[in-house]
DNA sequence: CATGAATGAGGATTCATTCAT
DNA sequence: GATGAATGAATCCTCATTCAT
């Protein structure tokens, strides 16, 4: 494929084979763990979609969970950057819209609804994961809230530090997670029903 | 079988002992599911956690999938009922919150955010779970969407029967769906915080 | 089913009632052997198939082991009797090829292709049946040969006592075990064309 | 895969390994179903008489199931190269009680008597083995039909194309078969007086 | 670096047998 | 006598992981 064996001559940073290994196994996993659930995608299938053997695998990464934790931190990642993109977007509605439903098989822009699942089911379990995305939720509650109580002129709502941006931050995301439910549930759901919702309701949210 | 000779006149319900046995396996199931997930969860484990032995699972259910199944039913039947409850509430807000987190372990009145999960991502990809799911769906968005839109005089809230009430009906089952997310991710949030946010949304949904 | 529950009145042998019930559990036991084989037919079906409880049949008999020995011991008893018959026929080309697939299900006059198959293999492995099958070979086979060597005014064919009635008297049974395997594996043989061949074959084999 | 790469220019045969391995777990295999049966033989019997781990046999073999297929189909293969070799042979009756019961354990020229029988049973059930039994036999009858019914010139026997051929074809393999019945039922059996009852009969079985 | 053969514990499931009722 | 619920060992098979090449 790509990393031509060994091309003497060019002398690429160390390491950058390895990010570009890493980087082949995480793509292959998170179409695997999607299609199949993070317990039901074997090794094997996960070595065949990237087109390695599952002995090379482990010179990338230590064990399974660990792929699992990695493509977690990944999928928090594109979380971040994606909530970071509505910030400064003129129209919120048609942003977390087009944020619905927008990834297709291969499209990695957003975070995957049967990762974002599991991912939180895992939470529940496992100690390592759960501080993930803990950290993850208290960061991301944080900004929000830091965004809507931050004065119109900085780009802000300027609701009230205390409870009124607390308060409208958590329903901000719980309506972000089941956005993300729905997504999952009902991939043909009526956009244009829900954009029309979402914009009305935004304008109440986001208006002290 | 020709059996019936034995107790002619008393009509014992048949399976009396069968359906014990069924919801003592299906409540050892949940909790097993909830610790570990439906794939992590051995049948031994079930087994040992209904006090039986694995074998005798088989005489009541024909595999685990059927179990999941069964699980999930409940599971859904579970929300079907609290959400139920949710339409004579007088204050709709204080449901809600108090439906948040009020599952803990046993407590079996609500449906649990690790299961709700799970069901969830395990529809991306049984079909036969998904049908299930999907059904739930579609029945429970038509029952809020016409509570919304019934007048107040039958205990409804006067939304206009088009767009209006189909939205906000869609919006408020992204709140609930993104609430059991929240409850999954982040057992301990703030109660008090939520519920008044939660009022003050509901004020803007539920009047038109 | 039948055995009346008691009947009290018409007093039966003792045993006459577990007679029955041994030979309504081999029954049962036949039929799911030639459907399954000795190893697959579970002890369940059998009990099924005998309009009985599992538990019940161990009243009956110790083991599913110990049915296998008795449906081959009947099984050997009826080879004998079938045998037995061939003696006095006029026409012996007729009446073997009438033996040939005589049986259909539940036709249990003469020895099922597959039990006998089944039973011929089992015989390899396990001793009791080893004994039980070679008792019935030497013995069917000196009662072939006494026939042969017969003179004709006692009924028999006349043959030298020597090699000539023994050695015919093997090619005879292997004869007759080659039909039993052909019925098992070709159970649409065109009959005619192997009765026509088998009366020009015993026309040999049974002149000096 | 891409890794082509390595040995350019030795072109290795592909599976060499791999089939040297399927023929160490089928020879291991044929010895624990001649032992205990095609179902009572479990695969970690097969696998320890491989010497190897009972996961390594599922990278040759899908199933149980398609090992059994393979050994019927070896049976069958080294069935048809025995029969093969009768044709050319001086002393038909010499060959085949040769045949008898030249297979000791390990002995692989012919087909096992064990196997055979559990074969014939087998067949009776799965559909897949029945097919693949079917069609032997029917070649196989159709090729000792032709060498009856070529002239003696070309190494055949003469007999007439029509029922005489194929009449005493049925009768060969019917010896055949009763045959191998017998070398699993008596292994003890006198050979010579087999051998000399053979010679008679085929002498009048293989002259019109 | 890379392979893929090999391991073996653990998965779901079946089934002969027992025993309280 | 009769039931059928209950057991638990044994079955086939899978899969994360290791390691000789």
């Amino acid at each position: 494929m790509d990393a031509a064996v060994s091309t003497p001559g060019v002398e690429r940073k160390p390491g950058a084979r390895a990010t570009a290994q890493r980087s082949r196994i995480l793509r292959a996993a998170q179409q695997c763990f999607v299609e199949k659930g993070f317990h039901a995608a074997g090794m094997a299938a996960i070595a065949q979609a990237a087109g390695m053997s599952p002995g090379l695998i482990y010179r990338y990464f230590k064990s399974k969970n660990e792929i699992i934790l990695a493509i977690i931190e990944q999928q928090l990642g594109l979380a971040r950057a994606r909530i970071g993109e509505l910030h400064g977007a003129e129209d919120l509605a048609a942003g977390i819209t087009r944020a619905f439903q927008a990834t297709g098989e291969g499209d990695e822009r957003g975070i995957s609804a049967p990762l974002f699942l599991e991912m939180s089911a895992e939470a529940t379990r496992d100690p390592q994961i759960a501080t993930a995305i803990r950290e993850f939720d208290s960061t991301v509650r944080a900004d929000i809230e830091h965004v809507l109580s931050r004065s119109p002129k900085q780009g802000g709502y300027g609701l009230t530090a205390g409870s009124a941006a607390a308060g409208r931050a958590l329903l901000l995301i719980c309506l972000l997670d089941g956005l993300k439910v729905r997504e999952a549930r009902e991939p043909h759901l009526d956009r244009k029903l829900l954009r029309a919702a979402l914009a009305e309701l935004l304008n109440e949210l986001l208006t002290p």
